[in-house]
DNA sequence: TGCAGGGTGGTACTGAGTACCGTACGCTCG
DNA sequence: CGAGCGTACGGTACTCAGTACCACCCTGCA
């Protein structure tokens, strides 16, 4: 946020294009950006750091809203959606900037490990936000962890194929949608199929959800396919086991 | 392999346990096992490399099973959980140094990252092994990733109970089955459902994607809440509150 | 004028990781 | 038996990330 802290890591996005990541010296960082050594490290924890820097507060925005899930059932998929997308949207934000620190990530061992570890705070924060959902117990919360992981992997699909250019703004938040309903849908056919016998607790008469990924249609255009939809038993109905 | 990298393992873990990780260093690890400096780098690529040592290998006997997977789709199931059960007997058979290592793990930030992105390999694998399966094509195979991912998910999840001691080695046996039945059946409605065009659910040409999660309801339960969530112009646009 | 606090630069230190060199041990070949 | 030879080891020296500490501004305030 300060403007020092932008021009180092201006300085250092720079110098890591031009002489790659490991060859860089935070000393050089610092001479460029026109600071001393200790502000670098006051600025940004680490090297690393300079590359993933709101990291933390977009966490807090997607905890922030999956809070507020409470628990009702209907209300999970469409809250997970949205969180997703809060995601997503911050990524379309940054633009080149993001595709940028992509760019470095998909060549860098050390900061892809820094990446993929970060997806691991994402996965716990769905897994608990979901596990109201799935009704389930912490520790043996095998479903809340499965959908979880699933949401983002699904995202994170979406986003890369974005950062590599595949998709523009809009392409991607049209395949992300279209993604997680693919996801939430397969993995609804495993919720309500009791098999842990009986249900933790019973959900109610009404287990059934619907959810609008993308509204603009009037409910007339869309009734006749959720008609059919409904009409059909058990639409992705448990297959023979494999 | 050698007898004295075992030494240095030994020395290290000890020290580990005794006063941390961050506060042994590799000077204390080689002078325990009355080894220089140089040959702890030599035996060990780094101080994190003596905890996590026969990784490479193990993933190398996954990926040689999945390998054998070929073209025909039901081997496809079969094949994956017995990659999967590889490396839980892999952890088995380590018994007392893995649940060391997961005492560490579980505290120290660093190697949680470090494990954490070694699972990224264990998903690159299951992926490409599953996408003649899904017949996806590379690029663009988020089933093949969902699946995979979901495989990854529930096999750490078996482990990790083991890991506290929740399962013993029958247990966790029986429970990655378990686990990676569930897993597999619940993904396998996805798979054969909606090869590319439509999906589950139902897609209108303004892009408005409905899912239907769980039916057993009539289209008169679901009228209102679907009315409502259509009456809301983009619900994700922005959420509400911050 | 005095003073309190935050941002800054500088210095010094620890420790991981790398490069390099000399050496001792074990081997084979003459 | 000794001469060569490759390999594993120990030691030294260096770079660089990260930490701790201190001295210095500059600004606002009494």
């Amino acid at each position: 946020m300060p403007e020092t802290a932008a021009r180092l890591r201006e300085a250092a996005y720079a110098l890591f294009e031009q002489q790659g990541y490991a060859a860089t010296t935070v000393d050089q960082i610092a001479a460029r950006a026109g600071v001393g050594r200790s502000t670098f490290f006051r600025a940004f924890g680490s090297k690393e750091d300079v590359i993933f820097p709101d990291h933390d507060a977009l966490v807090a925005r997607v905890a922030a809203r999956l809070a507020t899930l409470g628990s009702d059932p209907a209300a999970a998929p469409i809250g997970a959606t949205e969180a997703a997308r809060i995601v997503l949207e911050h990524y379309l934000a940054e633009g080149d900037l993001a595709r940028a620190r992509y760019r470095l990530t998909a060549t860098v061992p050390t900061l892809r490990d820094r990446e993929v570890s970060s997806t691991t705070g994402y996965r716990r924060l769905f897994r608990d936000a979901l596990r109201t959902w799935t009704g389930e117990d912490p520790g043996d919360d095998l479903r809340a962890e499965v959908i979880a992981g699933s949401i983002v992997t699904a995202h994170n699909h979406v986003l890369r194929r974005w950062l590599r250019e595949d998709l523009d703004d809009a392409g991607a938040r049209a395949a992300l949608d279209r993604a997680l309903g693919l996801v939430l849908a397969s993995v609804s056919a495993a919720v309500p199929s009791g098999a842990e016998g009986a249900g933790p607790g019973s959900e109610g008469e009404d287990g059934t959800t619907v959810v609008v990924l993308r509204s603009g249609a009037t409910i007339e255009q869309v009734l006749p396919h959720l008609r059919e939809a409904l009409a059909t038993d058990r639409p992705h109905g448990r297959p023979s086991p494999a």
